[in-house]
DNA sequence: CAGTGAGCGAGCTTCCGCTTGACTT
């Protein structure tokens, strides 16, 4: 018998069906080993060396799995393909212990199929022990950075807090964000508007004034654009240049954990966390894909039958001639999974609507609309991603206005126009319907050709404040920084709010006073720690860890010896001004000085 | 003699990341 051992127990059971009775498919459901929660566990001293224990609860389970190890002929660890699963793959060998000389193998795929199945367990690889160290040290980081400033925090503001390189890190964008809205100062522009119109065709169109005798002007105050106005009832009006551009607007990359989150919140209402219940159970019942990835690239079985559904449905026209490939812009991306889709675009949306004469209680009945709802969207995100980019026409035109024509005193305007000449994907998946409808259609225009004005507008436009992020749109803020996982996304805006630093009004995320409070102290005293390009840096030096050009302890001495003094300095603080101030006084910290430039390089 | 400090032990917290049920509200 051989024995394949998977994370998620769907994929074993799919994994199953490709395989014959030789093999024998388990699920280790994540983690089955992490550093105990109740204490460090992490032998600093030792070259930081973790004391691993068996997550509570797991112990059957990895019973059976040892069992399972030591009774298979051959062994295919088949963990996820990326850095936690390296580690999860290592912690099951290690359980194991004493495997004789029995062949283990590591296996790794991106997609579940029959074919990238097949082949993933007719080349294994051996484990990559630098991955494996690469987890370690992302672990010991986060649980010091965890457990040691946590309490610090908790003494010094006097009360429960807690910090932790992507908590904390998202708990200071929110409060960044409050305090720009709350220094914001709006400022007014004023704008000329005109319509004019051809001899020729019928409709108007819109020009705005932008220059004044060959400058650029903005006008904060409306007094004199009302003194051009009056001349304007003279003045003659001519095309000066016009431009055409075509653009192509790419489709859409189908969903990863965050950018479904973003649309589902956007256009259906859910919350990342509601999203992902529904996901998984979709995942579950054979829907969708995994969908817990950062990855954006499609099995070719998938595309092909894409291909095909498109032909029959919507017509050769949005079928582009190869499919199109999508590459990954987020940082830390580890594309061990394919990107969320149907796993079969012949799946139609109409198949999963709820049955509308079953009588089912609301809430069962809700359910069901808000499953069939996201799995429209997956598909139809899907299903538009490839399709043929959409084709758009823009129009520039600028106008002059003068006493006569070729004497100008001189004031210029900008039309703008924009035509969709080819939906494509567009078809599935439109933008937001505001953006689209503010450039109207020009009429043809040709050079020096003379226009009536019909009428103009003095406008008033007042900035507006950076808006307050919803939990989807702090996700995608955090994914673009690189801090934090497809699995942990949803829990973290959940645990920010449920640890009191940040309240959810609506859809707007804004802090507590405690939130600012724990954010201002983070920022005096850790500043780099918890900046938003910390995690970044450190992911750039995992991956050399990864590649074996550094090694887990050099990254973890260098990572102490600026922590460790940093933390020593802000306890002491911390004592210093609680014995010397009187206890009725509230307790107050000083800033320690950030290090100069020649301390801080090594 | 009263206040202070050192030393010790008990109790209570805390991180990120991977996966699902078995619980309670």
């Amino acid at each position: 018998m051989k024995l394949v051992i998977v994370e998620s127990p769907a994929k074993a059971k799919k994994i199953a069906e490709f395989l014959d009775d030789s093999w024998h498919v388990e699920a280790c459901r994540g983690h089955i080993r992490d550093l105990p929660e109740t204490e460090l566990g992490v032998e600093v001293a030792q070259d930081f060396r973790p004391q691993y224990v068996v997550l509570p609860g797991k112990g059957n389970l990895v019973r059976r799995l040892v069992r399972a190890m030591r009774r298979a002929e051959e062994i295919y660890l088949a963990t996820d393909p990326d850095r936690e699963g390296e580690a999860i793959a290592w912690h099951l060998l290690q359980l194991a212990g004493d495997l004789d000389d029995k062949p283990v193998h590591r296996a790794r795929f991106t997609a579940i199929t029959r074919d990238a199945i097949r082949s993933a367990l007719a080349y294994p690889a051996p484990l990559n022990a630098d991955l494996v160290a690469a987890q370690s040290a992302r672990r010991v980081v986060d649980r010091l950075v965890g457990y040691l400033v946590s309490p610090l925090a908790s003494q010094a503001l006097d009360g429960r807090f807690s910090a932790g390189r992507v908590q904390s890190a998202a708990l200071r964008l929110v409060v960044e964000r409050e305090r720009e809205i709350a220094d914001f100062q709006p400022q007014t522009a004023w704008t000329l508007s005109v319509q004019l119109a051809t001899q020729q065709a019928p409709q108007s169109f819109e020009a705005r004034l932008v220059q004044v005798k060959g400058e650029k002007r903005r006008f904060s105050q409306r007094q004199p654009l009302d003194q051009l106005a009056e001349r304007l009832a003279t003045a003659q009006f001519w095309v000066g240049s016009t431009r055409r551009v075509m653009r192509s607007q790419s489709a859409p990359p189908p969903f990863t954990t965050a950018s479904l989150q973003q649309a589902a919140s956007a256009t259906l209402g859910l919350s990342p966390e509601r999203t992902m219940t529904i996901a998984q159970m979709l995942y579950e019942q054979g829907w969708i894909t995994y969908p817990r990835t950062d990855g954006v690239q499609v099995a070719t079985e998938a595309q092909s039958a894409a291909r095909d559904l498109i032909v029959e449905r919507y017509g050769t026209d949005y079928l582009p001639p190869e499919p199109p490939r999508y590459v990954n812009r987020v940082i830390n991306a580890q594309e061990a999974h394919e990107a969320i889709r149907p796993t079969d675009v012949h799946l139609l949306p109409e198949h999963l609507l709820p049955d509308e004469n079953a009588e089912e209680d609301a809430e069962e009945v809700s359910d069901k609309g808000d499953a069939a709802r996201l799995y429209r969207l997956i598909w139809r995100r899907f299903v538009a991603s490839q399709m043929t980019p959409a084709l758009i026409a823009h129009t520039r035109a600028v106008i002059y206005a003068g006493k006569r024509i070729g004497q100008p005193f001189p004031l210029a305007f900008h039309a703008r126009g924009r035509i969709q000449l080819w939906e494509g994907h567009r078809r599935l998946y439109g933008e937001t319907e505001t953006e689209e409808n503010s450039d109207a259609l020009l009429p043809q225009l040709k050079d020096n050709q003379l226009l009536t004005r019909l009428g103009h507008r003095v406008d008033e436009h007042i900035s507006r404040p950076p808006q307050r992020y919803s939990e989807a749109s702090l996700i995608a803020a955090l994914e673009q920084r690189g801090i934090g996982r497809p699995a942990t996304y949803a829990g973290m805006v959940a645990t920010i709010q449920a640890r009191g630093y940040v309240l959810r009004e609506g859809q707007q995320l804004r802090p507590t006073p405690d939130g600012e409070r724990l954010a201002d102290f983070l920022t005096t005293h850790f500043d780099r720690l918890f900046a938003s390009d910390a995690t970044a840096l450190l992911e750039a030096q995992l991956d050399q860890v990864a590649a074996g050009k550094l090694t887990r302890s050099a990254l973890l001495e260098s990572f102490w010896d600026e922590f460790q003094p940093r933390l020593a300095q802000v306890a002491q603080r911390i004592t210093e001004s609680r014995s010397s101030e009187a206890k009725s006084q509230p307790l107050v910290l000083h800033p320690i000085a950030e290090p100069t430039a020649d301390e801080a390089t090594p």
